[in-house]
DNA sequence: TTGAACAGGTCATCTGATGACTCTAGTTAA
DNA sequence: TTAACTAGAGTCATCAGATGACCTGTTCAA
């Protein structure tokens, strides 16, 4: 039997709703100060506190800004907010750390082909650098490593997309918090290690000749060897 | 000349790290309690709202849990959080539109991939019955948008990856948030949402058949025909 | 056994006070 | 005149005490 929930709502809530629908209807903009503390304390005729938690958290969403001294303000969009907050990484169990790497592969295999039609000529020596030490980082896992998400970055990088760029971003950083112990082992193989630098070599190729198709498929082979190596190591 | 950035870090910045850092070395784990806020502001020698600040900002991340009258909480990981809020669409412009509308591209058509090799035979009646509502909403632009949503989402879940599916979702809905005058004219067209339903249909039967290249390309074309049409309006 | 009352723990909120920071305008010194 | 300094107002950051709201478990009486 269904019984209506009820909703005890925050005073914060109503706080933060008020303030969202005002951006909504236009009445706050980018760039806008908002009231001070206090007077929109009087405002909404509740607590100094109250305020403050609905300001923090917008703020911690990427809508205000809150400047000591200065005053809130509504921020400008910033792409580095389209993201998910690696943080959650430390709550995640296997399950779902396979979904997310599934959406990697969604996101990479896209990313690669965008890059592949658009990049430009100062896009590609970023990745040729990744490929160098990834080439060199033989044998230190560490490195490698670092070379292998850097490859994956500068791909993110040459689709001139800032947006997908923070969005691949999390989610890379995601997944290498969330499997921390399994990528120590799993990057000291030497054979393996050369085989990745061959897919990634690959990958480059057909990017540089802007074959989008070739390049989608060869990110998709090359996660999918990634995930298989590493589900080995976690299951 | 560069200066060291001097940073006067928050307080309630350095309690969540502190927090953060916690879970990170497996001393919180989900579902583990915190110390009370007048605890916690013993322990690390800081007021109670330097406390709450920290766990507000936790909270709004999807980390931590504030229930009235029990205490506080690490949560268990919930997909609903691997997402983007959507008030940030009040803040977004037009070329962050387009951004977004390129990220969404790879998403669906990455999904409608994964969708056409997942799906059980369970899925396909809701796909179909955001078909049937398109096809009777003609003319009807408030229902034929929701059902042109209904369309991908259901899409989404047939992928059977909660991430995705989120991810999806916000996305979706940010668009829909940031471009609320643009759509209303132009649903309005007949021919156009003629087209639409067709568009639908032949990705409809893709995906029954499996046909995963074919999805994956009638998606692509259809995103495209939308975007083309929407950006004539907001340009 | 059941249910009401109670107590303890905890978050939610209000409030006054103080500190820290930013900006502006006025003042002073070269 | 110009540059540096100073004072003050406005504002967020933080603290601390008080009170209310809410949840859980225990006690006690019917």
């Amino acid at each position: 039997m269904p019984y209506k929930q009820i909703r005890t709502r925050k005073i914060y809530e109503e706080v933060a709703d008020s303030l969202l629908e005002m951006l909504q209807k236009g009445e706050l903009k980018p760039g806008d100060k908002l009231d001070s503390v206090e007077q929109l304390s009087k405002n909404f005729s509740v607590g100094r506190s109250a305020v403050r938690e609905a300001l923090s958290a917008l703020r911690a969403t990427g809508i205000l800004e809150m400047r000591q001294g200065e005053g809130t303000f509504v921020k400008q969009f910033d792409p580095t907010k389209f993201s998910i907050p690696v943080s959650i990484a430390f709550i995640m169990n296997r399950k779902d750390i396979k979904e997310l790497m599934d959406v990697r592969k969604i996101l990479e295999v896209g990313a690669v082909a965008t890059a592949a039609f658009e990049y430009k000529e100062e896009d590609l020596p970023p990745i040729q650098a990744a490929l160098d030490d990834m080439r060199n980082a033989n044998d230190n896992g560490e490195l490698g490593e670092k070379a292998d998400l850097d490859f994956h970055l500068a791909i993110a990088q040459a689709t001139h997309n800032q947006m997908l760029i923070n969005l691949m971003n999390s989610v890379s950083e995601i997944m290498m918090e969330a499997m921390r112990e399994a990528r120590k082992l799993w990057f000291d193989s030497e054979t393996r290690t050369y085989k990745l630098l061959e897919e990634h070599k690959l990958i480059y190729d057909a990017i540089e000749k802007r074959d989008s198709d070739k390049a989608q498929e060869l990110m998709l082979y090359h996660l999918t060897q990634v995930e298989e190596a590493l589900f080995q190591y976690i299951d």
